[in-house]
DNA sequence: TTAAACTTTCAAAAAAAAATGAAAGTTAAT
DNA sequence: ATTAACTTTCATTTTTTTTTGAAAGTTTAA
């Protein structure tokens, strides 16, 4: 396989990838190509490797900014922005971690709490709701604070985990 | 709030963290009613209660089956097909890791491995392509492989990992 | 201060994903 | 073997999500 046939495979499999876990397929394929690159790239090239707009390019490239995995750079004496990716794996899977949890885990935790905690006796159903609610609530409280806990380590949680885990 | 409020906002709620995290809103919410439902619905149920047509439910409940995560059962006497869900929460966050690893870690991992094998060491991005890839495939083997020992404890696999994280 | 070089925004368009519903298929009781 | 009761399939429609691109905004150099 040649280099560019692998980049591009690589770029189309990571935004493959980013869709089946609820993140838009250019976001993620920029996120592969920066990744991947060995320097800063404009918005000029991205746009060019990818084929796409430059509002897709500049919207995605701030989402993925505010995810705290990509970083604007300036070259000296260049007008422009250039981007690079966060290449530390683990520092990269602690800051989607937290993200995820932030926005998605936590208010559902709200609701679960919220949910799982009206007055209701008086059917077997409700019963069982009130149940079932509460048992999730708990599980994914403790899951939340699992994956606090382990990305604590920052470097090399996953390493770390494995020992843990073996013992 | 009243319990049939809480159902909905708990359903609802199932539904969007699903679509977050790539499963169509409707399946996620089919499971959610299977979850609090305590006994078996029939697809009429489902249909009504979630107002949507009989191909909608009989694809997703197909599709939830096919995860392990649903249930068909026969009632006695009755023609007609009853669903239940994996109200066991461990087995639950089992069989979907089990099934996210198979569909979409394994074929990422081996993609992952066509492109970090090229022979490319003309050039610097080439070279940096080859070692980023290299240790994106390193990262996320030892992460499934890490998923995989944790599952394999199945009953109260999360307790278990609280207590081993703590040591 | 002007203007050129660049970035962001957002309404509209396009693309992708999900849902519908009617026809085809299946099952089981008579 | 027939038919009523039910489920599945899939071409079409609808909805949702993503993308575009032009206008507005920003920054910096002269």
């Amino acid at each position: 396989m040649q280099f560019n046939e692998a980049k591009n495979k690589f770029v189309q499999t990571w935004g493959a990838l980013g869709s089946q876990w609820g993140i838009n397929k250019t976001m993620a394929q920029i996120h592969a190509l920066l990744m991947i690159s060995n320097e800063p790239v404009s918005m000029e090239d991205i746009m060019e490797e990818l084929q796409i707009s430059r509002g897709n390019a500049s919207m995605n490239i701030r989402a993925l900014m505010d995810w705290g995995i990509v970083y604007k750079e300036y070259k000296a004496g260049e007008r422009r922005e250039f981007f690079t990716a966060e290449k530390d794996l683990d520092e990269l899977a602690v800051k989607i971690s937290r993200e995820r949890s932030k926005r998605e885990i936590k208010p559902a935790l709200k609701v679960l709490k919220e949910v799982s905690s009206i007055e209701a006796n008086q059917t077997e159903e409700e019963r069982h709701f009130v149940a079932q609610t509460t048992k999730l609530y708990d599980f994914v409280l403790k899951a939340d604070n699992v994956l606090d806990k382990i990305t604590e380590y920052k470097d090399n949680w996953l390493t770390k985990l494995v020992v843990k885990i073996m013992k």
